[in-house]
DNA sequence: TATGAATGAGATTTCATTCAT
DNA sequence: TATGAATGAAATCTCATTCAT
């Protein structure tokens, strides 16, 4: 009984994956936005009207796969705080590796962005909970940065969290808007912006 | 001659006017994904093909009053230019200006963010300059504080134009979005996250 | 082993009646065109490809039904003919029968009246054994009012056999379409148009 | 001006006529519930959606059907009244030019049948005045029957009218139903049966 | 027998954009 | 320029029916 039910769920999720899977390579060829169902139906050999038995519509879709690579991104992020470092230096490093993300995994990249600017999404509690997993580990670790007192006094925690967010999600969008834009023009790279934008974060961060 | 094609020239761009002003209108009720040119057509009592003669597709109207925005946004930037305050203060008040533009206009904030999030959007020459007035005001008083020797020395100026811009557009987007649940979740106002921000960032900024 | 298999009949006329009383509930909530599959199988309990081993298509499950709603009516019918009345006054009967049927179980009688209209609809030799048997009464009081010389001579019991069902069937679908119009507009009941419709028929079925 | 909207007008009334007949030649061919909305779009070489420019559905689109149908049957029905005949004698003739027109134009019966059968279909003021004028016809007739002296005195001219089209319609689809199992086991021809009909009706109609 | 996932046809809707006049 | 009908892609939804287990 059990075994059987277990089967189907597996089989199940397989078949979400599949789906999220062809949605995603779609979406590579043709960006976010030339994704349709469709296409997906025809690459997973599967009926339409089997997409919409697992996904409610093409926007859950794209909901389900920023779930995944919020959890891809958090993962990064988790190594990082199983790291012997400093707390503060391991939130350094965790803008460090979201940058990494964003230039590895463009498609990924462009929905956890595509989520953090759009109001209008809906978001799943699934989808709540990887945002909330990711925004926890980092508070966790400005908490023991503040206990460590490597925290500027005056700075919450908390606070701090939502600005490191913030403002990560802000530089990266820029560079992945005005990237190309400003090594031509200003023949600035982007890793010169990132390193400024961390010795700025940081300064701003310390104790004084 | 020259008066008819003048005239010709008004009329022309109050047509343009009108269609700007209804989308924006459409917009203000029903939100950015509201606008439909169906609606444009009707309030504007233009047919729709007419709608077309005056911009070339309906992005091109959001680009138009995303121009528009940036404009104003400008003007409230300039202002504070003209104040008679320390650069690095002057940049404060931009980025808590930045703020208030957001809160009062919101409609205007979503078409600036939509932009600085989506590099699938065209910009033409004309949205290109609108966003590099900002740009290089900002500079301009970045070079300045830089000058006055408010700027820490490791600090580059245009690495400092970009990152003011891309984590102040990051902060306000993650209000937007997540504003009302940090306020309701975490008990923490947008306020207080803006002045944790202001004190972050200048922190860092400062000559040491 | 003769036990066993009875049993088995037996659950299995049960599980068929489950399904049909289901459907019949459905329909009494949601008109003829609201029943749907799905339904019937979450009402029953049932899975759905479940239905399909009793009945091969919807469409049986309405023809089912459609017998049973003809077997009522056939019960009433049989109920006048054991009545002490002259065979013609059975007819008039049996005419008011089928209106006070047709008002009383508005879905039976909409089930029966869809299979007279319907050529599409494919009829079972249960169904048309059903059909029959309803006819059948009819003939043989038909044929009984000849023999007493209370029909006109130059009519053919089979043939007013046939235009007494049919033109039946016509009043009161009739009736049930446009009802509550007549009624409103042209301040006609029901019960006079039945009256005048009886009085009409039989005067021409009379012997002169 | 006139001129233009004019054109237009014939141009769309075109449109619905090219959709129209696609429809009808659609079900000729497959039957009444053979007819789908991407076929049409094919056969008309038009887009899907412009079908939906013209028609809100596709029940729409047999209720203009039905429309047409009827007004159809109503030319008949008035070159009867315009005979050199007493009124009883018209009415005799619009039941078998009724019959007729059964015979000849199946579809376009099975839609009015439909319609007659059906209280779920939606009927618009258009469907609805078609229907009443050819109650209307009907009836002036009946009351000139009546003025004639032509009518049974208890036979009010209203209740003769809806007897006379509930009555008809019903024998009409009896025919259609059954009429081949009839022909075929009881060896009556539908003639037959529309014979012994209209003996039977109108001998009950007359005055005594 | 029983299950329920999968199918696939089809209706409907929405809209940006194009095109003939 | 102006018009608005026409286009056509795509999303969404509904359901009867089938099929592998």
């Amino acid at each position: 009984m059990k075994r059987t039910s277990e089967r189907k769920e597996r089989e199940k999720e397989n078949r979400k994956n599949d789906i999220l899977k062809a949605a995603e390579n779609i979406m590579k060829k043709n960006g976010l936005h030339g994704l349709n169902v469709d296409q997906i139906a025809e690459d997973t050999s599967l009926a339409k009207g089997t997409i919409y038995l697992y996904f409610k519509s093409k926007e859950e879709i794209l909901g389900n796969l920023t779930v995944k690579a919020r959890k891809l991104l958090l993962k990064e992020f988790v190594k990082i705080d199983k790291m012997d470092l400093n707390p503060i230096d391991k939130l350094r490093e965790i803008i460090i590796a979201n940058y990494k993300f964003y230039r590895k995994n463009t498609l990924y990249y462009d929905l956890v962005s595509l989520y953090e600017a759009n109001h209008t999404l809906e978001e799943t509690d699934e989808m709540y909970g990887s945002s909330n997993a990711i925004t926890e580990l980092v508070s966790k670790i400005a908490f023991e940065a503040k206990e460590k007192g490597e925290l500027n006094e005056n700075l919450d925690p908390l606070h701090f969290t939502m600005i490191l967010w913030g403002t990560t999600v802000g530089i990266l969008q820029m560079l992945k808007v005005r990237g190309a834009l400003i090594e031509s023009k200003l023949n600035i790279t982007e890793n010169q912006i990132l390193d400024s934008f961390l010795e700025l974060f940081f300064q701003g961060v310390k104790k004084k």
